[in-house]
DNA sequence: CGTTCATGGAGAAACGTATCTTCTCCGCTT
DNA sequence: AAGCGGAGAAGATACGTTTCTCCATGAACG
């Protein structure tokens, strides 16, 4: 039995089964070779169009459908992207982080999608029992923590990486990040320009980016203004304990008379406190908080949030990874020399490209003392990287 | 050159790059056979457990991470689970549903991560661009339409599929849905035991199963107890068009003394007209909405809401696909045959394996003149299916 | 008239695994 | 002594693509 035959005409002791058409059959029923149907389907190849449109009638009249399993094989690319939250243990998303999660995921996939890549969540536990069963052409993290072994692990695998967070130690392809220190330059401004004398911040006590940058940013503040730092930390997963905390930080004697919360529910939580005070907002007290709920557009007085716009930060993240992928990528030591000669590059020493994404104020009742309604971008500090 | 040569020492041409090791070269490494090392990794064959630890050993030693697309093409098996809502377009996820939505998709990706397969989230819409790129094992469809080609062409294809609600015409492999009927009796019998003496309801214009069963069950009441149905409806998507329809609602002649609202935000619409017709709930009007979100108990006052329990409905429906997946699979014409002999099988014309879930009424202020709380779970009546 | 070139297409080699089949020992029974 | 059976491991094939290489045929061209 030659080779050819072996190829075309195969199947001999099993009986034909119902099964998916494969490109063999399409060939056969076409009467062209394999080569051809692959081509044809592809838009590759010299073929004339009456010969691509004859094989995709066929295919079609066939219910072809190509493997995905062994084009990956193939070619290497799955069109997967995986997407994991790694802070926080077990659960795939965190309660806390939800509406900002939530936002950012549904972005992300959208984006991924109009680029024909769809997007896998997954865990930052459990490493080799799911991560190493799934074909991942690149991997989104948000928030990784210092030295984060999958991500190295990932990286050092060849696969890319694109982080949502500014990374600490890990090694990433790329990242994006918000402007939390512009950010928060731009609501202490705001709220000085209200009126405030006293400003607080309602912060947590893990070492995420995010915390870390934005608690440096108000000492930094405090410290060139010359204002006594007034802050109070919790564990920002525990919602409790933020309840607990922003009453601690109206309850001291050198009260604040504005607040800055870092994290969803300090609004509410800030609210109440004031209440149980009689504190009036925004008379006695100004209120900001970073959030991206709506709710707060609703509340007595409305509250003055700080949006990240996790849908931007989703879509930017997602085309910085594909373009990664797809592009002459800057993996370990994969191969580009078959197109390129070696050149030089920057080995893995540099810092990965990063980018920062401005966050937007959305100002209302509860920070200013005037009763005016603006949206105002806090400005880039045009230093920064 | 033999074929045994070719396949432990190959890449005769290309200098070796820096590739990830392949069984192959554990194989080489190890001093034995690709068999061996695939049936010391797997854990099959019959090896002694010395060998079955040495090549455990050298693979770790190699940073041996199998390839999945191999492994998929060889076993037909991906280790992937698609996750759809098909019935509204566009964005994958809907606005409306969120809250039920983010639940019930959280759970079903912690469940299916703890039997080892990950959730691919995908629209309904643009068919071949990305499902046909994927290797899915199975697919949750949350709330099909009737008639969804999608999920017709997925099951002719044999992919097992089963749907979050119950679904109309299209085949699926198994389907779950709550017993929206039980709910809606045991909300009106909540409602009358607090007095009720009309009861309204607002509803949703849409054919989805969910607005379908719960109206009719709605309307039968109505017929039963003598009650002349007071209800308004509106494209459940449009926030704005649900205050109107609220509104509306209390607006009418025969205004009711209790109404049910069938989406999230009616809670909060409903208490907003209240106050405008300066009506006391729950004095004047008894209020139950069906929601997930946990402020209806931080309202004024507290609102009874139904939940759908989405994280028991997420599990369940991705446990009965997994098992449709590794089980006996009752597909299309998928051959079982090598292990089991022909034997009789309900040939596709039967209906699909349902089950039905009970809900959860938590009863909060707004549904009872007395001031107790309890949580009630309304009965099943037993002779649905 | 011989050489190049473009066109249309076929052959066959991977991609990396799982698994069915086979082979070789070697100790044991009858 | 012959046969048997089981343990341990190797051979080889198939999974279904993509793609690199190569072949045939004419037409254009000098």
């Amino acid at each position: 039995m030659t080779a050819a035959a072996n190829q075309s005409g195969r199947r001999p002791t099993t009986s034909r089964r119902l099964e998916r058409a494969g490109i063999r059959d399409v060939a056969a029923a076409a009467g062209v070779s394999i080569t051809t149907v692959s081509d044809a389907l592809n838009g590759k190849g010299r073929l004339p169009d009456e010969t691509r449109s004859r094989v995709r009638e066929v295919a079609e009249r066939l219910g072809y459908r190509p493997s995905a399993a062994a084009r990956t094989l193939r070619t290497g690319r799955s069109g997967l992207i995986g997407l994991t939250v790694t802070t926080y243990g077990e659960e795939p998303f965190t309660f806390t982080e939800f509406a900002y999660f939530a936002e950012m995921a549904r972005a992300a996939t959208s984006a991924a999608l109009g680029r024909g890549y769809a997007l896998v969540v997954l865990p930052a536990s459990s490493r080799h029992d799911v991560w190493g069963n799934i074909a991942l052409d690149g991997t989104v993290v948000i928030d990784p923590p210092d030295q984060d072994p999958l991500v190295s692990e990932l990286y050092r695998s060849g696969v890319p990486v694109v982080s949502d967070g500014k990374p600490g130690n890990c090694p990433v392809t790329a990242w994006v990040d918000n402007d939390h220190e512009a950010a928060v330059l731009g609501i202490l401004d705001h709220l000085t320009e209200s009126g405030a004398r006293r400003i607080g911040l309602l912060t947590g006590t893990s070492t995420d980016t995010y915390t870390r940058l934005s608690t440096d940013a108000y000492l930094g503040w405090c410290d060139r203004v010359g204002q006594e730092p007034v802050y109070e930390t919790y564990p920002a997963h525990d919602p409790a304990a933020g309840a607990v905390a922003a009453d601690r930080l109206l309850a001291r004697p050198d009260r604040p008379d504005a607040v800055y919360g870092l994290f969803d529910p300090n609004g509410t939580d800030l609210l109440a406190a004031a209440r149980r005070y009689g504190l009036r907002v925004p008379d006695d007290l100004l209120l900001v908080c970073c959030s991206e709920s709506d709710v707060y557009a609703g509340t007595e007085p409305p509250i003055t949030t700080l949006s990240l716009k996790p849908r931007r930060i989703g879509t930017t993240v997602v085309n910085l990874l594909i373009d990664a992928i797809e592009g002459v990528d800057s993996g370990t030591g994969v191969d580009v020399g078959r197109l390129f000669p070696p050149r030089f590059r920057s080995a893995g020493t540099g810092p990965p490209p990063g980018t920062l994404m401005p966050t937007e104020l959305i100002v209302r009742a509860s920070s200013q003392r005037r009763s005016t309604r603006t949206t105002v971008s806090p400005p880039r500090s045009p230093g920064e990287v």
